[in-house]
DNA sequence: TTCGTTTGTTAACTTAACTTACTAACTTCT
DNA sequence: AGAAGTTAGTAAGTTAAGTTAACAAACGAA
């Protein structure tokens, strides 16, 4: 019974009872046994080697049922048996963190990324993993290995980030990078990926199957659960939202806002809508500023962003269209300005799209991109701990 | 060992050494130990077993390899161990077919669908059945079970056609008709996510992870097969492409080509293209007709086609853009013209789209929607064979 | 205190892998 | 032609990981 193709029967079982122990605390052998139907034998073994290796805990006794009987011996899942590092790679600033394997944050710093180049850089998120090691006492073997993310297209399995512009990085081998100062198992995915990933595990989409995670910030970028697995596409290039075009005579003429950029972050990203405002009323105006403005009413603003607004309902009625999610959940920059973005894009998706679809801002903090790098770490390890 | 969940272990391996023999005819015991990774005696057990059924045939023995040694048994699998019937109900016409596992056509028969309404209709199916499996001498025991395609969103899972508007049903529970004239297994979907199947089983789609299959006809719908899988959404009407949008200022002012119409297919549908170009030369014109004028240069057919081709070319560039496939399959009564579709969405998608993806006419005859039925039924049926 | 109930364990058995050791069949080298 | 070397497939025995059946432990209530 060794082997049914490379992984063994006993270990699917095991896996199984973790996970159920995981999403049903307290809970008990003999709940086990009767929901995964498996018999009680089986499950007290498995039970006592996962008690034994420190990922379950025998918390007293329960209570025993109307009719009497044996009070039931509680069991908890232990989110303390490993820690997991993740690591947020940004234009600006990089954060670290480390989190139990719950994704509860138990320690987190940032740095500026620009300080640092190339090596430095992976020498400098090293230090501060030490750092905050020692001030948990967390020692090299309970860490069960490193996520993280970065603002561009990366292909998953080689490890390579194709381009970054917002790093300079071209084929740049970020695996290895990574490889070379953890001794532990290392994930990276794109940060967008790593938002909807976020989302699925610890935000607004857990217990959802299909959602879509869109960051709106000085580009758009989308990520996509389906079937509760994240979809890459054949060439790790899902979810570019971002060359959505949404008027055929209009992308005939439009002028991409960066080199590379595509024709819906160029009339809806960040950036578009500071310069687009700007050149309107002659001084220089940020994106907040702009929806500072379309709020009270400005009529240039309302006149610049609403066109914007409206393409990006658009795009996201098409998405909707296409693939039916349960819920897009709103991030990036522009997200804080939630209240305005929200009505109008509703409104489209309702009046074009097939199929409603709940719209929602993301309700995580600063610390998403690093809890996100954590649930990729989690999903992709083929240990016996899954999410 | 009875059970790690439902699905028995040892019937695991069964499906596997199975999948193997069929997708890499001829091969021997040896082979399949070695490429499964199980022990030469597991993998003579179970093929004893898939013999001893019918599953697999032993063939004459094949060639030592070069260095000598013991000619192997070559195994080949049974495509006539079981019998799939396939029903594909149109708006005009419905056609039934009996296939082997291989998808083989071993008889195929039509009739109008208008003369039959409810009842009737089923009826008249399994009667085409019956004489059909007289004909070929199969009986009963040897049919897998039944697929069918139905235009119209189809909830898989009960079974019942939300809303077919060229058959005029609205919650119409197929799968219960078709369960009580044949005692087999039925499967019932959609009929682009059929076309979608059965292009990636016996199609231009085989072995791609990632593909679409866009029907361009009356309307325009798409199915999605990602990682392998038909991607239905989270109420079975993913890909429904007919409702993108392609252009903000003309979707504010565009009429329905029909009553629940979506945007795409009012400006890109067949229906739309013949009345909007017989609008301007002032005769009816046929979709067809339109594309022979374009063909010829006709410079209203230019005027009138030009965009609307245009505009299906933004709606795949903008499914590139999000799904990143490996494939783009044309199908539908529109894609006889797939020589002047092609230049224009190909060069729209290579302009618009971040990644380029292959988009190729379906090379299927008329057959194709009862062979996607059959795949239907094989992908989904739970038994010891699956495609 | 005793009885019914429920939890969890122990013991014996079953299944389906595995390993090791074989026979069978074939090629090639001498 | 016969020996040596190679590869295919089988037989026998072992091991892992389940199963069922029976029982001990713990508890509530009559």
């Amino acid at each position: 019974m060794q082997n049914f193709n490379e992984e063994t029967n006993k270990n699917r079982n095991s896996r199984q009872v973790l996970q159920y122990v995981q999403n049903s605390e307290p809970t008990t052998r003999t709940e086990i046994a009767r929901k995964l139907s498996l018999s009680k034998p089986t499950v007290s073994t498995i039970v006592a080697e996962l008690v034994e290796e420190g990922w379950i805990i025998e918390t007293g006794s329960g209570e025993s049922s109307a009719s009497g009987g044996r009070k039931p011996v509680n069991l908890m899942f232990n989110p303390k048996k490993a820690y997991c590092i993740g690591v947020d790679i940004g234009g600006t600033k990089v954060a670290v963190g480390i989190t139990d394997l719950r994704g509860k944050l138990e320690s987190y710093r940032t740095f500026p990324a620009q300080e640092h180049q190339d090596d430095s850089l992976f020498k400098m998120i090293k230090h501060m993993v030490d750092e905050m090691q020692e001030e948990l006492s967390i020692s090299d073997s309970q860490i069960f290995g490193v996520g993280a993310g970065v603002p561009g297209v990366t292909d998953m399995e080689t490890g390579i980030v194709e381009e970054a512009p917002a790093l300079g990085w071209k084929e740049f081998p970020i695996k290895e990078k990574l490889q070379n100062v953890f001794p532990f198992p290392v994930y990276v995915d794109n940060d967008v990926n790593i938002g909807a990933l976020g989302e699925h595990w610890r935000g607004l989409g857990r217990n959802k199957r299909n959602l879509i995670f869109i960051a709106v910030g000085t580009g758009v970028g989308s990520g996509i659960i389906l079937n509760g697995q994240l979809f890459r596409g054949s060439h790790y290039s899902a979810g570019e939202i971002g060359y959505m075009v949404t008027d055929r005579s209009l992308a005939k003429s439009y002028e991409p806002a960066y080199a590379g950029y595509g024709f819906l972050e160029s009339v809806s990203g960040g950036t578009s809508i500071g310069t687009a405002l700007s050149g309107r009323l002659g001084r220089r105006v940020s994106a907040e500023e702009a929806f500072e403005l379309y709020r009270a009413g400005n009529p240039e603003a309302l006149e610049k962003l609403g066109p914007a607004l409206e393409h990006l309902g658009i795009a996201i009625a098409n998405y909707v269209s296409i693939l039916d999610p349960e819920l897009i959940i709103l991030g990036g920059g522009l997200s804080q300005s939630f209240d305005v973005i929200h009505p109008v894009v509703s409104g489209i998706v309702r009046q074009y799209a097939p199929k409603e679809c709940e719209i929602v801002k993301t309700a995580s903090g600063k610390e998403a991109g690093v809890i996100g790098a954590v649930a990729l770490l989690l999903k992709e390890h083929e240990g016996l701990y899954n999410i």
